[in-house]
DNA sequence: TTGATTTATTGGAACGTTCCATTTAGTAGC
DNA sequence: GCTACTAAATGGAACGTTCCAATAAATCAA
């Protein structure tokens, strides 16, 4: 059984007593072939273990059937889900999307997309690197390369986006805060180097005013988007003359380093602070105390992605609609009211 | 610029006035030609926006500079981790590695490797999903192509293998928990249809052989390998007549939700029973209280996974060393003494 | 000057597929 | 038995590279 050199499909057609082009519209599930000979055909691939080469039949064909997706960082949960979000559709539609993983770095994005295109895929789905340069996708544009991206979208660029509502999203988280009886703020995490950070912040700014909350009465702390980040934001806020009752926070890891802060301090998360997250990564359910998060169903804008990339493909065209995802406040204990002016708030649902 | 039909070598040879040949010496960055005549190919490259094709360079060539890694699970972090290590090595030695998630499914990964081999991987390093049957690597070995598993091993494999020293770590673990005074021990979560599980378990138990537990004050409570999985073995092993009072989880999913368990019962985890989990993953780190857990350092195994298959590659042989990597517990405070016969314990180095 | 040697460049064949145009075999109509 | 058609199978060219052997130009030794 198989030889050393790989089997081509001269090697299979010899075994079956067909020709090459026989063999071939065997293997592209052609119904011009007679059944035996189809099944002689198949029993001769088997024997002689072959393995159909991609790459040369791409010489030939239109369109290769792998899509690249281009992650930012896979070890946060949050883009791993969109990964998986993607790949369920992309499944199905009998394309295999092959993910590579930037670490949040532009040069190794560089690299990685250039390898993609080289190994001729059909499409990218990319949540760029923070730092990436505005030139950075005009080559793929023009090859023509179906691209859109996820989560994250560039300064001025014209390449579709999938992303979730991040000023509705922070405006609510906001509002609910305030609703709760809260009168200083603060906005924890992030920095300014990302379209995500403005969009949030944005939100969080807007519900201030449009709630009467002065700006003076408002804060924001910049940091790491991490638990690390999270915990010296606290620190901070906390370090302050008058210092804040409620956080809003750039994202659940930002979240979780607070509250990790607090308790540090003695201080009980929900009760003496408020704490709303942003993403409601899975731990935030589990968090003790649970963690109040905007939800952003990534995995579901992950399918979304992959929908469009999957139309972009078949109508051949590079341009899509932006899609923004519908956001929810998850309520759930990390955010009592202000102790100390509870009998102030009007308070719109405020159990403690 | 950039005509619609894809630029090729020819196109390039004639833009610059030089024979295809020479494009092609100097996209190998052959040091054969003139410098002065490779920056004006180099130029002409870069004119007519050209894209390397690289499936039709392997058509010739012999072997492709992709590999591809195959994970079970994505979203968890441990697996996410041990994908970022391979990435940092391959990275350095010019290898783009090709990221696909089978989601812990056997017939999706087994298209996912069809689908690889199809695209001329180099070599294969492959984290497999749970029940994956034993023939399923068969046809890629009798390809020659080199794989080597990643974590998890498959029952009568060849295939060399990269894991933690699981049954050391879960030895040394139990023991902690033994020197800490505990005398009636359980392990939570995880199957019997994983050889990790088996791993696990038998350092479990030789522990507590070795240290005098007699087999009627050992229990084993089977369960999912997740946050809810571990909660419900909680459930189970306090619902028993004489209740253990330290576990020892599978992982550190389980014992996130074996120490959620506890708070919902009152019960304080470290103090009113200890659990210790396994893999460390970050979050175990920040827990409340912090876990005590077998550290894998699962990115270092999967740069040791990339080196094996690179000098497998390098060597043109399919076979090479297991490789255990050495494994440490790391002591947190989710395991205290055995509160109720603290007295009798003669216990090593016992803070509460 | 001539032949030998080195340096730089080139044309052609090959890689494993697909697609098109063609051939071959089989069937129906008359 | 002939033509007209359909169904099934085929050979050749093409895809974009690399590699090898061959050429052309430049340099050197005598």
């Amino acid at each position: 059984m198989a030889n050393r050199a790989k089997a081509t499909i001269f090697d299979i057609a010899r075994e079956a007593g067909v020709s090459k082009s026989t063999v071939s519209l065997v293997l592209q599930g052609s119904g011009l072939i007679r059944p035996e000979t189809a099944s002689k055909v198949r029993k001769a691939i088997e024997d002689v273990g072959y393995v159909y080469n991609r790459g040369a039949a791409n010489l030939r064909k239109a369109h290769s059937n792998v899509i690249g997706m281009v992650i930012n960082d896979l070890t946060n949960p949050f883009f791993a889900e969109l990964a998986v979000g993607m790949e369920r559709v992309f499944q199905s539609a009998g394309i295999v999307p092959f993910i590579a993983n930037t670490a949040e770095n532009p040069v190794r994005q560089e690299e990685v997309l250039k390898s993609l295109m080289e190994q001729g895929v059909a499409g990218l789905i990319v949540s760029p690197a923070r730092g990436t340069t505005p030139g950075a996708f005009r080559r793929i544009e023009t090859a023509g390369l179906p691209v859109v991206f996820a989560m994250r979208r560039l300064p001025e660029s014209r390449i579709p986006v999938i992303a979730p509502d991040n000023h509705r999203g922070a405006y609510l988280a906001t509002a609910h805060l305030i609703g709760k009886g809260h009168r200083r703020l603060v906005f924890f995490g992030g920095s300014s180097d990302l379209v995500v950070y403005h969009e949030r912040l944005g939100g969080f700014r807007e519900a201030c005013e449009t709630q009467g909350i002065s700006d003076r009465d408002t804060l924001v702390v910049e940091g790491e988007t991490s638990r690390r980040g999270g915990i010296a934001c606290l620190e901070t806020a906390l370090a302050m003359a008058e210092p804040p009752t409620a956080a809003l926070c750039f994202n659940d890891a930002v979240a979780f380093g607070a509250m990790l802060a607090l308790r540090k301090r003695g201080l009980e998360p929900g009760v003496d602070f408020a704490i709303v997250g942003f993403d409601d990564v899975a731990e935030a359910e589990h968090y003790m105390p649970a963690l109040t998060s905007v939800a952003v169903d990534s995995a579901g804008l992950g399918e979304r992605a992959a929908h469009v990339m999957l139309k972009m493909i078949q109508s051949r065209t590079t341009r899509a609609e932006d899609h923004i995802g519908a956001v929810n406040l998850v309520v759930r204990e990390s955010c009592g009211p202000d102790r100390r002016i509870r009998n102030r708030a009007a308070g719109s649902g405020g159990a403690a």
